[in-house]
DNA sequence: TTGAAAGCGCTAACAT
DNA sequence: ATGTTAGCGCTTTCAA
């Protein structure tokens, strides 16, 4: 029976103070096993903070101890992508485990989201912020600068990051994928792209494909960025837009996994063969693709080894200990059987 | 350059109050636009609000004054689930449209650690909670007693709610299922579910299907559950190991479509018909299936709608405005292909 | 080892 | 329409 009427529910440090016939400061000290009580003194304590179900209240304690705030902001594209759900779940363990909160966030790659969200968790007086683009608007960088706490940019590596930054080259990862597209003989690229942003920045991989097939002699003769969240169907209908067009291609670069099993699966159904027929690369190294007959040729991202060392260089910086500004990662090229 | 050791780094109200020549009461009636102020000084202070980069300290703000507090807690248990991701991206709109501050967390299916972090989300005072099981330890439901705020339990609909429960309802779901698998003829089902951890509840749809399908004179020949999260492969080596089996079974159930996609995969490889040599159904209604050349016999869940509904549900509590304690929202079971 | 006092930034209640 | 006062629960500082 919520009564959000009633000023207080819980039991405060005057009260356990009160109980166990001490003052507030010992009681403080005591719950923060800061030293100058004894042992008889921790045990009356620590008795009536379970008797009386005792639940500090950090609104209180970061109130005017700027460093005391254990709140982390942490803000990806979206919730719901399959990769940035795998770095959130490791962020947010490693955060918890080392006594922070993490408050979780989405921006859908709009600047003014981030923005946004990046005001409404300033305002509570984070300790730090986890922040996945490379690009922030003025108003962002203004707010983080003034904000003057540690700052972690993670996934795609920023080579000059704002403060640090853990993750893995991004353009390189699409380079290398180029390239090897390249040497392996493809030479007519489609690039099958989304955003359900019209006006978002093309992806630093789709960038580092073109300059790696290009440079090899490829021709990119495609480049179709559909108008929608990246999904397993955005890959299949794309793949039959691109394939049913006069121009012949030989393979098709995916923004991601998700997109490009939906157009292996299109092309199966088409009996087009693969890689034979057409080439296919994907990337990000989804657990999907372990239930195919044939292995996608893709690149793997270190989700997991993202979240957890982000989330380590944030918190070792806010212990004032030694920390890396730049943590690169590696992606793995996997040599499948699409391409 | 961080510097986490000095105290206070943005204006506060005294600031701009001085700044504008006005009392620090009129500041804050102007920002929170309660009546009590000319135009002329609303612009006086609009000007150094902006001047100055005010960033309000919530904070400051929610200590002593529970019900400012704008801190909503949300628990799941995976935060890479693809379908509670779904579901966190609309509450998470929803919340932050309202003008609360979404702080996101995950329990893993084990109750301590949804006390856990229920203790850490508590100890900021957060204007309500959401949850998205409806099991809970004693001690999980003592703190929100004690803690007396509006509680929505969502996703699995509670009949009999602590508070609040916006979702589905989970068994019949699995009822249904159970109940139109036996109408199609089927007799011997497996039942494959996954969980990581090994003593976890079993979920209630899987409970529905058993009794859908029994009372239709069904028998259930195998339950496996794989020691593992639900995944795509998992449901792939999963089918195998059941089929590999000597009894002879006729449809697998499964405990959610990436697992139902898994196995259909295998069981396409291994040149198995679907349906007429084994039937195969999931659990959730997953977007992957739209690439299939079958449709895949499921129930899909409105995930969206259960984040929308659920999170206005808990901000119209804290408004004190009507509301309804139990929400129904509907599944959808979709007789496909595999079935 | 312990306690007392001051103050963090804001808002509710009460003036004017 | 505007200002003054008091206090939320804790920690820092200083004193005993």
């Amino acid at each position: 029976m919520p009564e959000n009427t009633t000023k207080r529910q819980t039991a405060n440090l005057s009260e356990i103070a009160e109980a166990a016939g001490v003052s507030k400061m010992t009681v403080s000290r005591v719950l923060r096993d800061k030293d100058g009580f004894s042992e008889a003194t921790r045990q009356k304590v620590m008795l009536e903070v379970e008797r009386l179900g005792y639940l500090p209240n950090r609104i209180a304690a970061a109130f005017g101890q700027t460093q005391a705030s254990t709140l982390i902001g942490v803000c990806v594209p979206r919730l719901s992508n399959h990769f940035f759900g795998l770095a959130l779940e490791s962020i947010d363990r490693t955060i918890q485990s080392l006594g922070f909160l993490p408050v979780i966030g989405s921006h859908n790659q709009v600047l003014q989201d981030e923005e946004a969200w990046l005001k409404s968790i300033l305002s509570w007086r984070p300790a730090g912020v986890m922040l996945s683009t490379k690009h922030h608007s003025n108003t962002t960088l203004q707010l983080l600068r003034d904000a003057g706490i540690p700052i972690v940019e993670f996934w795609e590596l920023s080579t000059s990051p704002l403060d640090m930054s853990v993750g893995f080259n991004q353009f390189d990862s699409g380079f290398q994928m180029g390239r090897h597209a390249s040497i392996k003989g493809y030479s007519r690229a489609g690039i099958l792209g989304a955003s359900h942003v019209v006006e978002a920045r093309r992806p630093e991989h789709i960038e580092g494909f073109i300059k790696g097939f290009t440079d090899g002699g490829g021709t990119i003769v495609h480049h179709d960025v559909l108008n929608d969240a990246e999904s397993f169907y955005a890959g299949f209908y794309g793949t039959e837009t691109m394939l049913n067009r006069s121009e012949s291609i030989d393979m098709i670069y995916y923004q991601d996994d998700t997109m490009a099993l939906g157009g292996l699966s299109w092309c199966q159904g088409k009996s087009i063969r693969i890689p034979d027929d057409v080439g296919l690369a994907g990337w990000g190294g989804h657990e999907a693709t372990s239930i195919l007959r044939m292995e996608l040729t893709t690149t793997s991202i270190p989700t997991h080894l993202i979240g957890k060392l982000s989330a380590e260089a944030l918190v070792r910086k806010l212990r004032s200990e030694r920390t890396e500004d730049v943590t690169a990662v590696p992606t793995r090229l996997i040599d499948g059987d699409t391409l």
